[in-house]
Formats: C-alpha cells, sequence, structure tokens
DNA sequence: TGACTCATACCGACCAGTTGGTATGTTGAC
DNA sequence: GTCAACATACCAACTGGTCGGTATGAGTCA
C-alpha cells in the first residue's frame, strides 16, 4: 500500500508473492502438474525473478512447505479459543475452529503440505522431509494442550498426547480428500464432528449442548 | 501362465496391464508426474497399445479407477473375518483387516483413487467422478455391516451408518498422507487403532483384548 | 556533492529434453 | 478380406532451467 519501504526493510515482496502463488496453484492442481511459468504468472513475477529466488522448481517446494508453518502458527495463538484456561476447552475449541474453516471453495482449506505430500513423498526426499517437518510442527504444537489435559483429566483409555494429536491431523487431511472426492466440505465437517465426538468420550466430558 | 485364451475369453493382456501398471507407478509418484511411457514401460505394452485401448491419459485415469473399484471389492467377500455372524464383528474384522494391511512399503498399500483425487479434483471432473465412484462405493458397502449393527445395538451417540462408513475411510485415507510424511506405516496404525477404540465406545464394546 | 563500485533484484529471450497424442504400418484370427 | 490388437516413427507444445542483460540503492572516497 505504501509506496517507501519502512527503512532498511526486510527483502520483501517477489518471493513472498511466489511462495503465496505457489499455495495457492499447488493446492489447486497439484505440485506436478503445476508449472514454473503457472506460480510466475499467479505471482505476478517473471521467470527470471523466480530462478533468483529458488535455485529450482524443488526449492521452491520446499520453502513454501516452511512458509507454510508459519501461515499455520496463528492458529494457536489468534483467536478467543487459545485463550481458554481449561486445557481440553483449548483442544476442543481448536477443533471447532478447524470444524469452522470447511466452508467455501474445497482448494481454499485444504492442506498445501498434504497435497504436496501425495506425490512427492516417493520421488523427492527433500520436499517429504519439509512436509513432514511442517506436519509435525502442528502435531507437537497441539499435543501441547493435550498433554496439559492429560494431566488433569482422566481418561477412558491410555492414549498419548502426540498420538491423539497425530490422529486430529489425519482425521483433517483424511476430510480433505473426502471434500475433494464430493467437492463438497460438508462431508469433510462430518467426519471432524466424529472425531470431536471421540475426544469427548475419551474425555468423559459431556456433549457440550 | 497358460498359454492359450479359454475360448472366446475377454479382451485380457494389454488393457489390464496397463491398469495394474497405473495403479503401481501413479501410487508412488502421483498422476501427473507419470507419464504415459512410463505406464507403458511399466505395463510392458508400447505407445500404440495404449491409445488403442485409451483415448488419453484421463480415460485411462477414469477406467482405472474403475478397476480399483474391483480390485477392491474382494476385501468383503474373501478373509475369514467377512464370514461372522454378528455385524458389529464384521465391522470392526474389517478395521482389524485395513490395519492389518499397513506393513511394507508406504506405496503399496495407499489408494490410487486417494492419490488422484489430490491433484485432479480441480483439473478434471470426469476423473473425480470416477475418484468419488470408486470411494462411495467402498463406503456404501461397508455401511451396510454397521446399519445391521446398528439395527441390533444402542449406542452412545446417534450416528448414521454412512456417516460412520465414511469416517472410517477418512481416517484411512488421512492415515495414508500421514505415512507417507514420515515414510513408515507405524504412524498410520496409530490412528486406525484410535478409530477402531472410536467405534468400540460408539457401540459400548468392551475393548477385547 | 557527486563520481565510482558493487551487490541484489529482477527481466525475458532462449534452449534442450520431455510430454501427450497421431499417423502409418504389421500381424494374426475368423 | 476385415477387423481388432498391437508396434514404430514422428510431431507440436510445453517443461524446467540458463544466460546476458538492466535497474536500483547502499557504501565509499575525494
Amino acid at each position: 500500500m505504501n509506496s517507501s519501504r519502512p527503512l532498511s526493510a526486510p527483502p520483501i515482496s517477489a518471493r513472498i508473492k511466489l511462495l503465496d502463488a505457489a499455495h495457492q496453484v499447488v493446492r489447486r492442481k497439484g505440485y506436478a502438474a503445476t508449472s514454473v511459468d503457472e506460480i510466475c504468472a499467479a505471482a505476478g513475477v517473471s521467470k527470471g525473478a523466480f530462478f533468483h529466488h529458488f535455485a529450482s522448481k524443488e526449492a521452491l517446494g520446499i520453502a513454501a512447505a516452511e512458509q507454510w508453518t508459519n501461515r499455520a502458527a496463528p492458529m494457536f495463538e489468534f483467536p478467543p479459543h487459545t485463550k481458554l484456561a481449561d486445557p481440553l476447552d483449548r483442544f476442543l475449541g481448536h477443533i471447532d475452529f478447524r470444524f469452522a474453516m470447511l466452508e467455501g471453495p474445497v482448494a481454499d482449506f485444504t492442506c498445501f503440505v498434504g497435497t504436496m505430500l501425495q506425490e512427492s513423498f516417493a520421488t523427492s526426499d527433500p520436499i517429504r522431509v519439509a512436509c513432514d517437518a511442517s506436519i509435525s510442527a502442528y502435531c507437537e504444537r497441539l499435543a501441547i494442550d493435550i498433554q496439559q489435559a492429560l494431566d488433569i483429566y482422566e481418561t477412558t483409555h491410555p492414549v498419548t498426547a502426540l498420538g491423539l494429536a497425530r490422529h486430529t491431523q489425519a482425521v483433517l487431511q483424511g476430510a480433505f480428500i473426502m471434500a475433494k472426492a464430493k467437492d463438497d466440505p460438508e462431508i469433510a465437517r462430518d467426519s471432524v464432528a466424529h472425531l470431536k465426538q471421540y475426544i469427548e468420550m475419551l474425555f468423559k466430558r459431556g456433549a457440550t449442548k
């Protein structure tokens, strides 16, 4: 918006625009089907700029996976539910939050790293590792609240915080695929509702309302 | 194995070989990253044969999705658990069966149509529809046993047979992605174990050992 | 102040290899 | 002969990536 940089500003611009464009385009078309030219066009930058910032298409994929982690971080800090005193409330609130995200065009709420994993896990280990790091960071962050809940509450069955966080992530990823199959978010919401029911049962919490 | 066809046999050969090859290669590399030449090489047939049987790469994708449904059908007929008298036992037995499949190289147990969906849901509606049909057929078949279980047993919460079948499918699809992230099936088994626990709790069945 | 240097950011024409798809056969069963 | 089932050679379009170039701004020294 403002025309001049705020004095010795960070690199800005083209790099970030390319990363954002990759998130958008790859989530719609997949990684392999997305050409470098397409990402450049979506970002509004030239091919020269692309290869100035990234050594290769694969390098962009890796950087975009890292950036995806940064984009996800606010989920754990921003909204109201993150401020709740009870860790189980925070966990359930997070799931409600993810549930609420499941609307509008499917490509807008699906997971960039999940999409890239499907195509690249066997063909590019650096990309696989970068995607794993992003997913693992999410799970580990989520596991903090879960562990605090486990410290306070009994569960009907023995579970680990990380295991439950990973299961949560798995249900979300699976829900995305089901939504893609129908091109409709509703089926995804159903699955997340089952997940919430499971967690409430595990923690012996009566269905709220 | 036998050299001569069993008298006016079905088309055999090249078409099926191409379909099988597509299942193998696409599950490893994804749809877009897999070239027609590669599928031909994996199937051991020429490119001419490919375009004799399929009008386009997209047409192969659609046919392979349909074939995938056929490949999955034996899961509901073949193994011992399908013969159990109690429908809930059959349902839980099916989940155990899927659990047991989660070992060895990741690409060997992941879902062909799930992989194709990730890339093609927004770029090829015919492929999306074919994949949806395959997944829906699975869910509807699974829902038969679940409905019979619901007819006999009470559940702690109201659920629908199809909804629970879809959730089962979602957990499996999500588990595949998690396994791809780590390149290790164990994390997928954990998620399926959570799913089983959820179903047992829903149906008030004490954990069987 | 202004001339000189230098690095970073970016541009767009170009290239070799690959892609999906086609055109033109050949073969063998009926 | 006819027709399905293949095979081979080929092509235009596109792919990731390269390369020579320019624009701009910070640092430096007289």
